[in-house]
RNA sequence: GGCGGCGUAGCUCAGUUGGUGAGAGCGCUCGGCUCAUAAUCGAGAGGUCGUCGGUUCGAGUCCGACCGCCGCUACCA
């Protein structure tokens, strides 16, 4: 038994969650989440609602709300959509949490101390009618480049060249079109990431096992040199900085990406605090994040989008090594390239993809968990289209793994009751499909064991054919004519190993496993441990006369209506102009 | 502009450090079965691995150029 701590990038609280937000890190930490636990591991999953930043204050002006309230609504919001979805995190935080504005005020000090801040004025653009600062991209403006009269002030979109606000003809700005703009002088504190990437740089070297797209993206910013970094903002939502601290900087907040992943040790607080974790909160704390007080155990496994690689590699180990202290670093990082939809990208602004609540009007969490992991963008930008979604639902959940359980217990009312049929012993061909079952399972939890979830997801549906395959070698069906005991000698393994799915597919559908574990009310399978050990548990289990409910239909088929309502109605392929 | 990634069967994608006849799932064709949500099981067809050139005894796998798509470029998060 081993410990595992997993964070999943922090979804932001602008609004519900697309399905590619999902993919991407919330949903594969989970799946490994609930692989490990059932390998018998102890795991804490860890994930929160990343609340700052000025888009944050500006869904709340556009709901006529104040942030706090915003905020703290949408925060349920998004908890009950991935409860739903069946995350099982140990704790669903949240970054404006007290503990979370305690860490990073403490961080903050700390890199203070050992000299990793400076404190340098910038200029920042001012809108005196919005009453605030303005982020560069919230300027706009014509290109002096190419002419373009909606350039942003870091970038024109049009031309692709890079922009500094002041740079902009006719600047005005992106929230109220106001063109009385002004140039203000204003301190911020930096953090001095250049006086780590020493240090950085040996401690990615180290991780030789992280992903290709993993080292390429830490590399590629160390290699072109890491630039210190202001890490606070002009914003009124925020954790504020200390005066005591930074007294230059007084009535700033500390930037998002600072506190941020300080988030995953804050949300991790939230959990001690609420006695989750022991009666002595601070030592259930520091038993996941201090080396010293027993961390060094722990392997901790990060989970994001391939866009969070720089912050996760770079930034915020910057933060924890820049501290002095002895916080643990990440050990494992997998990172996800992007679901699209119909090879475009999910867009809020045009209507176009599925959300997270629109997935869950259609259909329980488990027919998306399967489709999305098997279909991961893993190694490359991967597609949504409802016929791969209907084909994955309707071919490996109906017609592969709920067929088999269905045929399995239709025939085992039928010929012997609600009941383990008794019959005959074993033979050649039960040892055979044990063998074959085992090597499946292999292929699985090696897959799960390196977060590869596609191989994973093939290993499985593969497990779940053998079942059918058995059936057809056996043919019970034609057998129970002739020899009763021999058909229930075939049955009573087709139900073993129907309890060995449940068990191992669990992690990728947890709903489904847990009702089809449920026909098996004498069966000692809480004991299970999802590892080599599960074929002789399964096939051990389940005595001639123990009970059996059957389960019912575990998933319903998708008609080929459904699935054109649904593209019509999110805007299919034909919507692209491709 | 710079950097990075991708381009492999109709579709979505795998292909460790270059090496026996290039793979999976779906779709398609044919066959078996009829217990099962017209589900399932088996067999088969289908690809000059984006283009051109190079290195090598040998390249989808390495190098160069080109074409196409995508992403990043540090104040969106």
């Amino acid at each position: 038994m081993a410990r595992h701590l997993i964070t999943s990038a922090l979804p932001y609280i602008n609004g519900v969650k697309h399905l590619g937000n999902l993919v991407g890190s919330m949903l594969p930490a989970d799946v490994y989440a609930r692989y490990l636990r059932s390998a018998g591991h102890e795991v804490l999953a860890i994930c929160a609602t990343d609340e700052h930043g000025t888009p944050a204050e500006l869904g709340a002006l556009a709901e006529d709300m104040d942030v706090a309230e915003y905020c703290a609504r949408h925060h349920e919001t998004q908890r009950e959509l991935g409860e739903r979805f069946g995350l099982s995190w140990d704790w669903f935080g949240r970054t404006s949490s007290p503990q979370n504005h305690e860490l990073t005020a403490h961080l903050a000090r700390r890199l203070k101390a050992e000299g990793y801040t400076e404190t340098r004025t910038t200029s920042q653009v001012y809108s005196v009618a919005d009453g605030r600062f303005l982020p560069d991209r919230y300027v706009i403006g014509t290109c002096p480049n190419c002419g373009y009269d909606r350039a942003r002030g870091d970038q024109c979109e049009n031309c692709g060249k890079q922009l500094d606000p002041t740079d902009l003809l006719e600047p005005r700005s992106a929230l109220s079109g106001s063109t009385e703009l002004e140039v203000r002088d204003s301190a911020h504190v930096f953090l001095l990431q250049s006086k780590l990437a020493d240090r950085l740089r040996k401690w990615v070297d180290s991780k030789s096992d992280w992903p290709n797209l993993t080292r390429s993206i830490a590399y590629k910013w160390l290699d072109e040199g890491l630039e210190d970094r202001g890490i606070t903002r002009d914003l009124s939502w925020g954790i504020p900085v200390d005066p005591d601290d930074f007294p230059e900087a007084a009535g700033k907040v500390w930037y998002v990406w600072f506190d941020a992943p300080i988030g995953y040790l804050g949300a991790t607080r939230e959990w001690a605090d609420a006695g989750l974790g022991g009666d002595d909160p601070r030592a259930a704390f520091d038993r996941w994040w201090r080396t010293g007080a027993g961390a060094d155990e722990v392997t901790y496994t990060q989970f994001m989008g391939k866009d969070n690689v720089p912050f996760h590699t770079l930034s915020f180990p910057a933060t924890l090594l820049g501290s002095g202290e002895d916080w643990l670093l990440v050990d494992r990082l997998k990172s996800f390239n992007w679901l699209t939809y119909y090879g475009g990208k999910f867009s809020t602004s045009e209507g176009r993809g599925v959300f997270m609540s629109d997935a869950l009007e259609l259909l329980p969490g488990d027919y998306w968990r399967w489709y999305l992991m098997a279909n991961a963008p893993e190694s490359d930008d991967a597609s949504f289209t409802w016929e791969l979604f209907g084909d994955a639902v309707n071919k490996d959940l109906v017609g592969t793994f709920g067929n088999f359980v269905n045929r399995t217990a239709t025939q085992v009312v039928r010929h012997f009751g609600e009941v383990v049929p008794d019959g005959d012993p074993d033979g050649a061909a039960e040892d055979l499909l044990w063998e074959r079952v085992g090597e499946r399972l292999r292929d699985y939890t090696d897959a799960l064991d390196q977060l590869q979830f596609r191989r994973s997801a093939a290993a499985l549906r593969a497990l779940w054919a053998e079942g059918n395959v058995y059936l057809e070698e056996r043919e019970p069906w034609r057998v129970v004519k002739e020899d009763p005991g021999g058909a229930a000698c075939i049955l009573r393994n087709a139900l073993r190993l129907a309890l060995l799915h449940a068990v191992a597919s669990e992690p990728f559908v947890p709903e489904a496993s847990r009702r089809l574990a449920e026909a098996f009310p004498d069966a000692a399978h809480t004991g299970f441990t999802l590892d080599a050990t599960l074929v002789d548990d399964a096939r051990g289990s389940l005595a001639p006369g123990d009970r059996f409910s059957p389960p019912g239909l575990l998933f319903t088929k998708l008609s080929s209506e459904d699935l054109a309502a649904w593209e019509d109605r999110f805007g299919g392929g034909d919507d692209l102009g491709r």
